[in-house]
DNA sequence: GTCTATAGCGGGATAGAC
DNA sequence: GTCTATCCCGCTATAGAC
């Protein structure tokens, strides 16, 4: 698969956008060749149904932040810093005022055309893979300190990350910086547990 | 406002239980008027609007979580028993296949009516200030422990409650008691950083 | 309080011309 | 690759009879 270019990457960019601001419903074929100046036709001619428009957001969401992982992992950084990095990566929905892929894939999933719900369910894996796989690095190196297992870690910290980009909607971007700011101080190695600071 | 009775109790029921399985867009008249066995404009004659009848789902759970904890609060119990009747709550919905209450208004919180929006703002503060007095009570008492503020502690428990009652959609219930036991096991006064247990 | 009937819109999708 | 034109569907909502 060779890199989209044209109206074809500008449908899928487009729909990208809608589909991470309301999930499955909250992009349209009319929606989409109306940002483009073109008629809906013309999209159907380049993603035939919707499903396939669907399932082809999550599969480039995927092969994205594969490179993203490729690229953080061989910089060589330290666990504190990789973690900042994955925090980085949810903020970009903050503040274009989107909720996740989670999310959006989440809300509706039992409704999603079936090779849809099969990508989100690898993307979720990708995403609890590698940060669960950091946690249990960064604890061993005694970066982090935390009980239970790496994976349970994981799945709290990918689920805060998730609900709050949805709360930020309501309460606004703030709670997205005091989440993130309390996980890290949980997590942190000289922490003094039952202290107001 | 006193006890829905009838035909309207029970557009309501359905309508609560169609958003809390994806959203003000996963409810319609249709809908209602089939599973009751009546025409959709008998639906319209209870709730003129369709923003009117999304409203109402939120103001009666909003009064739904003060008899709760009224009843809650006066049983005298201990803050942990106290947490553990908070995640009952949200193993309701997990149960039944649904999302809470945030994530269901969370997800198109911006296309929703005004006074939607209102409520739900009004019900996420319910319950992050029930949430916060019973961490800082906790932890004053020596039964809970962690660091920062207990508004910062609330914000990513409940959080992490809505994402993964989305993400159980995808990998199963078990997420649930997972986070679940994680977040408790984070605040265990006895527990021992760096542990593997 | 529920009915029939209907209006008007936006959705996904297709056939066939250019 | 994009167009015009069209189809069928489900949606919210209303008027007026019973």
């Amino acid at each position: 698969m060779t890199q989209l270019t044209g109206t074809k990457k500008m449908i899928l960019d487009i729909a990208e956008n809608l589909f991470l601001e309301g999930g499955y419903g909250s992009f349209s074929y009319k929606h989409i060749s109306c940002a483009l100046g073109i008629k809906n036709a013309a999209v159907h001619y380049h993603y035939p149904t919707k499903p396939d428009l669907g399932t082809a957001i999550v599969v480039r969401a995927r092969r994205r932040f594969e490179r993203w992982r490729e690229n953080i992992d061989k910089r060589g950084l330290d666990p504190s810093t990789k973690l900042d990095e994955f925090f980085n990566l949810f903020r970009y929905f903050l503040d274009a005022g989107k909720i996740c892929y989670g999310g959006a894939l989440g809300i509706n999933f039992t409704a999603l055309p079936e090779k849809m719900q099969e990508e989100a369910h690898g993307m979720g894996s990708d995403f609890l893979n590698w940060l669960e796989n950091l946690l249990s690095i960064g604890r061993q190196e005694g970066v982090f300190a935390f009980p239970g297992d790496p994976q349970d870690q994981a799945i709290v910290i990918l689920s805060s990350l998730q609900g709050v980009l949805q709360m930020a909607r309501n309460y606004g971007p703030s709670c997205f910086d005091i989440a993130k700011s309390q996980i890290i101080r949980s997590m942190r190695v000289s922490g003094v547990l039952n202290s107001h600071q």
